[in-house]
DNA sequence: TTTTGTTGATTGATTGATCAATTAAAAATA
DNA sequence: TATTTTTAATTGATCAATCAATCAACAAAA
């Protein structure tokens, strides 16, 4: 029974938090969204807080999952790049309730040390793998810089998507960053191939 | 002593949220930061919301005026758009408290209609200062489209900010988001040209 | 019989809001 | 000016609601 309602418990709680736009969601609401009663949740998990960063911890688990899946598929640097990208635009990332989700996280690392150290793990996976397949196409300090614009502006699309009055669709958010992408490397390589101009 | 007491309750609603990292800090906080009692600030406000609503107006208005001194002294339309970047990455907008409560607004924006509404209208002011200016530099879909690019830029470093676990500062956040609109704009031209030696 | 799963009832703490009472200031009146 | 009256400012005490957490009790399975 355990692995069950504890599974059933954590999904529970995303979608109520979802809902709610807010972590502040009672127990007992998300107790009734898994169908048991809010002393089997404290019975499983000992706090409200330990059931939110495990359910913090199912996210990045599964956002993990699929950027390995897309990264093992990808062939070519750039489009390791895109497989990223994707990854993070994927339509259940962009469900309403799991960007009001991860919202109200962002929102809790500011008081959650824990929570703080998730985000702060994942943001570090995310740039480890840009920066590592920029580096074939451009020189270190662009691609720490290019990784940085990229993770910005997925992170700043989220945002704004969040607030519901997302001017932009999913699809052109996604293509938003690839531009980003483009435009900068081949600023780049105009740059280098001037320089071979000058020289 | 109205105007008094109201000044001094939304600037310590604003410092007590910050140092909180959330909007759920409560009243008496509050008001023991503004040196009143708790009954006082119900009496000037009426409720919490009140007063959290008057607290994201007047950051909004100070981001305003900031923005239209900026404007005026810009001259030309890059320096418009600089001028509006460089508004929203000025010192006291990327304070450790200011950023916080931002993040705890945008959090609430998807639980109040009346928080959503006053993010969504400051969104669209900035949107439309950056695609004034940016029609004078390109058409006008890819004027919308890096004006977007842009917004999302800034909200993106502001999360990030937020989390504390800044790798770049603020200096350097500002760089990225001027180098974005340097790179679109070159590619952009890059594109026209080509098209021209085609023709 | 022992272990595991489960819940209803309850508690203790927090907190937004209210209100009667008090003080201080201002205005009106003598 | 002195006195009374009215208005504004302010608070302590308290209420009512919410909610995380606990626990004793019960059911079911092993």
């Amino acid at each position: 029974m355990e692995p069950l309602r504890r599974k059933a418990l954590v999904d529970a709680a995303l979608r109520a938090i979802g809902e709610n736009g807010s972590l502040a969601v009672p127990m007992a609401e998300i107790a009734r969204h898994a169908g048991v009663s809010p002393a089997l949740a404290h019975h499983y998990f000992g706090s409200k807080e330990q059931l939110l960063i495990e359910t913090i911890r199912s996210l990045l688990r599964q956002l993990r999952a699929d950027a390995v899946a897309a990264l093992t598929a990808a062939q070519t640097p750039r489009a390791r790049v895109s497989a990223i990208i994707r990854v993070n635009f994927q339509a259940h990332q962009f469900a309403p309730e799991t960007v009001a989700a991860w919202l109200a996280f962002y929102s809790e690392a500011q008081r959650s040390d824990a929570v703080r150290r998730l985000l702060f793990t994942y943001a570090r996976r995310l740039r480890s793998n840009l920066v590592a397949s920029l580096k074939h196409l451009a020189g270190t300090d662009d691609a720490a810089r290019i990784a940085e614009g990229v993770a910005a502006l997925i992170d700043g699309l989220y945002l704004r998507q969040g607030l519901k009055s997302a001017p932009i669709s999913i699809a052109a958010s996604q293509a938003l960053v690839e531009d980003y992408v483009s435009a900068e490397l081949a600023q780049r390589q105009a740059r280098h191939t001037s320089q071979e101009t000058q020289a």
